[in-house]
DNA sequence: GGATTATAATTTGCATCCAATATAAAATGC
DNA sequence: GCATTTTATATTGGATGCAAATTATAATCC
């Protein structure tokens, strides 16, 4: 199978770093082999998380400089697996490097929250069309979104923020999931995986007014439609789905920059 | 400045399933400095990129073995930058990796294609209405892309494939961006990176028939309506320009499918 | 004293070394 | 002769070594 089928996989959900990019279980890819040996993550692929978990938690800040063996000493490993793990995290795009003085964490620009949801909007709108048309959404696929909803609803209720946001994402990346287009699906999760270190870096944390239960109201709206098999209202409900969580975190960037 | 300025830089671009893209140049990042030293890339960036280009050229074919020692002694270096060079590409999805086992070129999955063009539609006709409503397109603007047009024009009555190919996607992702949105630039950078070596594994060279001159009546109508500034005509065309261009290539593989 | 140069200490980038594992080859059994 | 076990070889994954470059610190000059 694609190389993309191996790579989603694993999903140690929960833990933020994990879900997105991250070949987590090789296991996966080693299908053809039938299961010859437990195959436990490699050191790099351990210390790749355990680095790009800190950054997502920002707790390595944009700026600051990651040097070889200082990782190397908190994670109890040598420089090798260090380097290959920031050698990744440079192709990805969450450190960048400068050729003799090391690597740092990637700086955030200010407008990419908004490039950001603008990427969704493009990605999530093909997506739900996708899923919509080709043969539909199955019945059991159905009920696991609502099931998903459901996780989300939870946290909406219980103010519980940063799962909020979580499950928000899993939602939405699961949706975009059906469309069966693997390429939609882990360019969105990669997207929300920036978006919401970008949340964390402006300490943007939803939902504590109003706006939870609208997004939740938005959710159910636009599992309706899907129910209902009306593809183009169900579009238009995720498209001012997204412009309005926009609307809101853009307030608060204004508010953050002129208080 | 940020990461992404430093990242984009360079033509041969990126993830697909990471936000990033490739950051070819390291030498953009150290503008900043106000260059400082000539800033000569490393080894591993010139390994990846090696590496890189052979399995775009297909001449690694998916599926085969990237053992550390051969490809260090095919470039006259040693194991650890291509180590390191193979984890990149291993991130950006070029590579699948078994534990115990090694790197491998990664399989190219069938409908693959048509994922790809799903996701083309998706990034440009938003970065097109991005392009065309934020503050419009600036005349220099334009006149590039006239002058990339003009190149494409060239490529394609003289049926060179690649060149034809290249300077398409050059059109394409500079008109993508002019959205402003960084993302969506890399995204379908990469996007076309992914695409050129299916075409290449499929051996699909288009524009063999009728279809080339077609191709460039679009990118004419396109401008057009850039021109004047008909968002919706714009973006119709090349709704219908991603379409037919997915209908030839199916036709192809359809017919090596089934001969 | 503040700036500049010289020296020392880190740190990077690449090469090499080594143990564990996997693959290939040879030997053995039936 | 074919499958299985044993032995040998090659390869991976990680640790360490080392020169070149960078950063930090001390000495020098004005």
């Amino acid at each position: 199978m694609s190389i993309h089928r191996a790579r989603r996989g694993a999903g140690l959900s929960g833990s933020i770093a994990t879900v997105a990019g991250v070949r987590q279980a090789p296991a996966a890819a080693a299908k053809s082999a039938g299961a010859t040996s437990p195959s436990r993550a490699t050191l790099d692929d351990t210390v790749y998380g355990r680095i790009k978990q800190m950054i997502l938690a920002n707790q390595f800040r944009p700026g600051h400089k990651l040097a070889h063996q200082h990782i190397a000493d908190l994670l109890h490993v040598s420089r090798t697996p260090v380097r290959q793990a920031l050698e990744r995290l440079y192709q990805e795009g969450y450190v960048i490097r400068i050729p003799a003085r090391g690597f740092f964490v990637a700086e955030i620009d200010s407008h990419e929250a908004r490039d950001l949801y603008d990427v969704r909007m493009a990605l999530e709108t093909v997506a739900l069309r996708l899923a919509m048309s080709r043969e539909g959404i199955a019945d059991k696929q159905f009920k696991h979104l609502l099931e998903l909803q459901r996780i989300y609803a939870k946290h909406v209720t219980e103010n519980a923020l940063l799962e909020r946001i979580l499950s928000d994402r899993d939602f939405h990346v699961y949706l975009a999931s059906l469309s069966g287009n693997r390429y939609l699906e882990d360019m969105l999760s990669a997207v929300f995986e920036r978006l919401i270190l970008k949340r964390r870096v402006d300490g943007y944390w939803p939902g504590r007014g109003k706006r939870g239960s609208a997004g939740l109201k938005e959710h159910e709206g636009l599992l309706r439609a899907i129910r209902a098999g009306r593809t183009s209202e169900a579009v238009r409900i995720i498209e001012s789905h997204l412009r309005e969580a926009w609307v809101q975190y853009e307030a608060h960037l204004l508010q953050l920059a002129a208080p």
